[in-house]
DNA sequence: AGCCAGGACTGAG
DNA sequence: CTCAGTCATGGC
C-alpha cells in the first residue's frame, strides 16, 4: 500500500506528540475487568457514554469478576444502557466472558501464548473484532499489538497517508508495525497521544495555533 | 434538532 | 468481496 511520497513517518508524529502533550501512562480503566468491558462498550460509542455505563456497573458492584458473571441480563442491560447498542453489547460481553471464565483473567496462559495465537482466539469471539481485540491485547493483556481506531485513520490521513481512511484494518495495523518498534509502552503511548489529540487540538477553534503538528495538520477539515 | 461517536455483523448484489 | 443497513444513547 504504502510508501508514496511525503507520507507521514510514524515515529516522527508519535514523538511530536510525545514532545508536545507528554507521556499519557493512559489507561482505559482501573482493572484488567474494567479494561475489557470498556474496550466492548466502546465500540462506535464516545467514551463518556461509556464512562456512564461504567459507572453503573461500579456502583452495583458488578466490576468484580464473581459478581459480572452472575449478574444477571436485566440488571446488566440497565447499567449499561447508556452506552448505547446496548442489547448487541450485552450479547458480546456476555461471549468474551464466556471465552475468558474457564480461565480466568489473571491465568498464565494470557501472559504466555503468543500474541497471534491469543489474537486468533479473541477474534474467534463473536463480536470481538480487530480494534477491540487489540484494545483488549495491548490495555488488558500488555501485548505489543498497534490499536487502529478512527482517530489513527483520520489523523493520518489527514497528514498525507489518505489511504487509510479506506484500507482494511489489516493493512493499517501492518503499516504502523513495520514502521515503529514492537514495543508494549511505545503502542501505549502511541494510541493515547493520538486519541488526546484528536479529542483536544484537533477540534480547538478557531484554528488552534498551538497544535504541534502544524503545519502539517490540517486543522478545520471536517472533525 | 439533527448529527455523530474509539465497531462488528449480516444479508444482498 | 464490497457495502448499506442494523444496533441506541447522550451531548453538543
Amino acid at each position: 500500500m504504502p510508501p508514496s511520497p511525503a507520507e507521514p513517518a510514524p515515529q516522527e508524529i508519535i514523538a511530536t506528540l510525545l514532545a508536545h502533550y507528554g507521556p499519557q501512562h493512559w489507561w482505559p480503566g482501573e482493572t484488567r475487568l474494567e479494561i475489557i468491558v470498556g474496550a466492548v462498550l466502546t465500540q462506535n460509542t464516545n467514551w463518556r457514554n461509556v464512562s456512564l455505563a461504567i459507572a453503573n456497573l461500579r456502583q452495583q458492584g458488578l466490576l468484580a469478576w464473581e459478581a459480572l458473571l452472575a449478574a444477571p441480563d436485566e440488571a446488566l442491560r440497565e447499567c449499561i444502557r447508556p452506552s448505547g447498542f446496548y442489547n448487541v453489547k450485552l450479547r458480546r460481553l456476555r461471549q468474551l466472558l464466556a471465552y475468558l471464565e474457564p480461565f480466568g483473567l489473571d491465568h498464565a496462559r494470557f501472559s504466555h501464548l503468543p500474541m497471534h495465537a491469543l489474537r486468533a482466539e479473541l477474534l474467534a469471539v463473536h463480536g470481538i473484532g480487530p480494534e477491540t481485540a487489540d484494545s483488549i491485547l495491548l490495555y488488558a493483556f500488555q501485548r505489543p499489538t498497534f490499536v487502529v481506531d478512527a482517530f489513527a485513520r483520520r489523523l493520518f490521513s489527514r497528514l498525507g497517508a489518505t489511504w487509510m481512511a479506506r484500507a482494511g484494518y489489516a493493512a493499517v495495523r501492518a503499516h504502523f508495525m513495520a514502521a515503529l518498534p514492537i514495543d508494549v509502552a511505545l503502542y501505549n503511548e502511541a494510541h493515547a497521544l493520538i486519541v488526546r489529540h484528536s479529542k483536544e487540538s484537533c477540534r480547538a477553534r478557531p484554528l488552534c495555533d498551538a497544535c504541534p503538528l502544524l503545519p502539517r495538520c490540517p486543522h478545520g477539515q471536517n472533525t
